[in-house]
DNA sequence: ATAGTTAGGTGACATTGTCACAGAGCCTTG
DNA sequence: CAAGGCTCTGTGACAATGTCACCTAACTAT
């Protein structure tokens, strides 16, 4: 297991476990930051609001992964900028602040893994911002549906609405719509309410990738 | 002074400072992050590569403050993933790996001159992002030259170039001068080849904040 | 079966990005 | 100074994307 050093931190009760049904907001933008998180089981989505209140997504926090702002706000001593909310039934481990900044001090191998996890997942992120500034609309979506065909419990069928889709890729619905019936007539994919199937993997791929 | 802490690991011989000119490539993507920097003096920019070699700007370093990806890069032990480029002449304060590590774990001010730092420029970082995300191009651009009309030798004059306020607002150079064009043409500024003058200080932040 | 709710479709139009090329200002060098 | 060669800016045409209004289809609960 990866996160040995946080499953001890359980058995040691320096830290607890929570669930949380979906759909349920772990927190907000102005929020005080009071534990470290890591994600057990599930998966979360942050996001940026703009004052306008549009959101965007700024990245997805899955198993034995902690949150790049719950740790940058915890080291800054700063309020949450974002909001987090599960996408499906979540299982938290939390540790508070005060055991937080201890064990980051006395443990290498806590530190090892808060450091390198936070390195790790902001540059997933800005790798995400770069692409949503210069990939089209075509690509990201056609790469978030590779994306999410793995994840899924059916091989190749992805279970998420347009709307949901242009969250993902930061783009508007209508789009999207329009977007996924062009890659119907071109048999790359398959539409249904609430779900779309990759009939051409390989088409789908080459697409992405040039 | 703010950053005490740095000075005495200058003082100390912990840390060296070095000269930079202009537009010389401080690191690129790809390059080992061996040193902790801070920038003493200029200021350096911070940008993202895509694929197409599109550049978009995430960041400035200005007096005083360190790099967050340098930062993530040496607490991850991860290699670069953006290009920083000096502005102007830069000082730079660097300190090598082994004795920034071992000063985040023994020296509290020092810690907190990191951690602070980080989180601030992060939170910067996404806020930047969100404005690109959501704001229209005219706003951004209105933005960046208020930020930068404070900043200059002569107040209310800013030396930039088109294409250079293009990627500073992550849009494209022909837009900014139609844009800019319509500045003019309702008497918000005045343009001169390599630099624009804001005659109406007042309706530009009213056109910024509503 | 029906009403309400959510997902998806579509036309019209605004904004922004891209491409190609022209002209203008500035600098160097003979 | 004249001429050529930069760099900066202007512009038309068009493509890509976003926005708005409104409609239709599919599902859900009773």
């Amino acid at each position: 297991m990866k996160q040995n050093i946080i499953h001890e931190l359980v058995l040691a009760n320096y830290a607890v476990t929570q669930k949380i049904e979906p759909n349920q907001t772990l927190f907000s933008l102005g929020d005080a930051c009071d534990h470290y998180v890591v994600v057990n089981t599930g998966t979360v989505r942050v996001e940026l609001l703009s004052t306008s209140g549009q959101q965007l997504l700024l990245y997805r926090i899955q198993e034995g992964q902690s949150c790049v702002m719950t740790t940058s706000c915890l080291l800054g001593e700063s309020t949450y900028f974002a909001q987090a909310i599960s996408e499906t039934p979540v299982e938290l481990v939390l540790i508070p602040q005060a055991v937080f900044k201890i064990k980051l001090m006395e443990s290498p191998s806590f530190q090892e893994f808060v450091f390198n996890g936070f390195s790790e997942r902001l540059s997933a992120m800005l790798v995400r911002t770069a692409d949503l500034a210069t990939l089209s609309v075509d690509k990201r979506l056609a790469a978030a549906l590779l994306a999410h065909s793995n994840s899924e419990s059916e091989e190749n069928l992805i279970c998420l609405t347009h709307e949901q889709l242009a969250i993902e890729i930061g783009s508007a619905r209508e789009v999207v719509s329009r977007r996924l019936a062009n890659f119907e007539k071109n048999n790359f994919i398959e539409r249904k309410r609430g779900q779309i199937r990759i009939t051409d993997l390989d088409k789908m791929n080459q697409f992405v990738s040039c």
